[in-house]
DNA sequence: ATAAAAAAGGGGAAAAACACCTTTTTTAAA
DNA sequence: TTTAAAAAAGGTGTTTTTCCCCTTTTTTAT
């Protein structure tokens, strides 16, 4: 029987490692490397190294995430089998990920058994979804609204809304970016429409929860 | 040579069971359970079961987390020897965990032989700290100011808390908390004074740096 | 060239922040 | 067990910030 390789892709070494000694010890499934963020797989894959069957791909990682590596999978090799796995169980990574090609998105809190029958999946049928995932996607489908649809923010909103996560005035914002605080108003407003936030406290509210802020 | 007995708590399953295969290779230790939270080894603790030579506690576990967990050992269980092995990196939680009696913290991407390490140190000397949580906690005490001394927050100021994390007004949170809005507001200026912030935004940050409310 | 957006601004209402000050309730100590 | 101190709750009013609506100018892109 052929073996498959794997590499994995994760900042938590010592998941990494355990990980990989456990995907070794399906007799079909090998690992190959083991890298800690992205930009390492990228810059490997940028060098010629060819595909593997499956990427095993953490989201939250420094450097390169999981999201930033899936937007370059999607463009320079839209051929890889990437199952995300990750802690992150809200619906706005999770979208992410998938939006961008990952194959399946694997809570770390599975069941061991569930991997193997994961990493099977993907190389039979292409994809696979685990229900807690499915259940996920559903409800956000099902929001009232459309909380979906990408926002995509602008330079200069991001840098005010970090300011605005601050305990600054808008004025102090204002003077900090080196513009009229009328201008500070024109976004503020904007993105809380955009956004569909009332006050600074919502504002900060999403920041916090896209990710947009570190805390 | 005489085995040491490790018990993993730890939700991630996927991780809990690779650990237990990584610690189960040195043949000085063995993983004698491994369990989803906190709430698991305090019944088995209750139930009459004698401590391991090491118990690795997750911090962040749905259901009873790593500093209650913690905190019940400290008051039932003062003699167990706890490893806090987390992702989390952020100082309150650290010193949270040590001002419990944790002996040792170790965040999630050290080099896997680095958890030889500790599991050796902690068993000869009882304790284990690396360099970088020595420097998260370095950093912590030269703080300018004291964020050290945990501070207590009353019933009544948590539930106001919660509130100023939502979009509503003063007044409003004085409706849902039957309450006028200057008890209100007496609520919020002494939070300010006492949690070291200006203005509401500094409240909601505080509140989601210290998990007061869920995001 | 023209439309769309970003930037800047005026004026005003509402909310938040702040400053004192009073009464009641709780807690701790004499 | 009274008394002092501290905490909780409420009152009135001022200043500052936030928020909102609407207009003009400048920049950017088609």
């Amino acid at each position: 029987m052929k073996t498959n390789e794997v590499i994995i892709v994760d900042d938590h070494l010592l998941f990494a490692r355990s990980l990989a000694s456990l995907v070794n010890s399906y007799d079909d499934y090998t690992v190959k490397f083991t890298f800690q963020n992205g930009s390492e797989l990228v810059d490997k894959l940028s060098a010629g190294m060819k595909l593997p069957a499956i990427i095993l791909l953490d989201v939250k990682m420094p450097v390169m995430d999981g999201i930033a590596t899936m937007k370059w999978l999607k463009k320079y090799q839209p051929e890889a089998k990437v199952l995300a796995l990750s802690m992150e169980d809200d619906e706005q990574t999770i979208l992410s990920m998938l939006r961008n090609g990952a194959k399946g998105y694997l809570l770390k809190d599975i069941q061991p058994t569930l991997l193997k029958k994961a990493l099977d999946t993907v190389i039979d049928q292409g994809y696979f979804h685990t229900e807690q995932v499915t259940n996920t996607l559903m409800k956000s489908l099902n929001h009232d609204n459309n909380t979906n649809k990408e926002i995509q923010l602008k330079e200069n909103e991001i840098r005010f809304i970090k300011l605005a996560c601050e305990e600054k005035t808008y004025k102090e914002i204002a003077d900090e970016m080196f513009l009229s605080p009328k201008t500070i108003d024109g976004y503020r407003h904007h993105l809380f429409e955009i956004l569909g936030v009332k006050n600074r406290i919502g504002l900060v509210m999403y920041a916090i929860k896209h990710k947009i802020v570190e805390i």
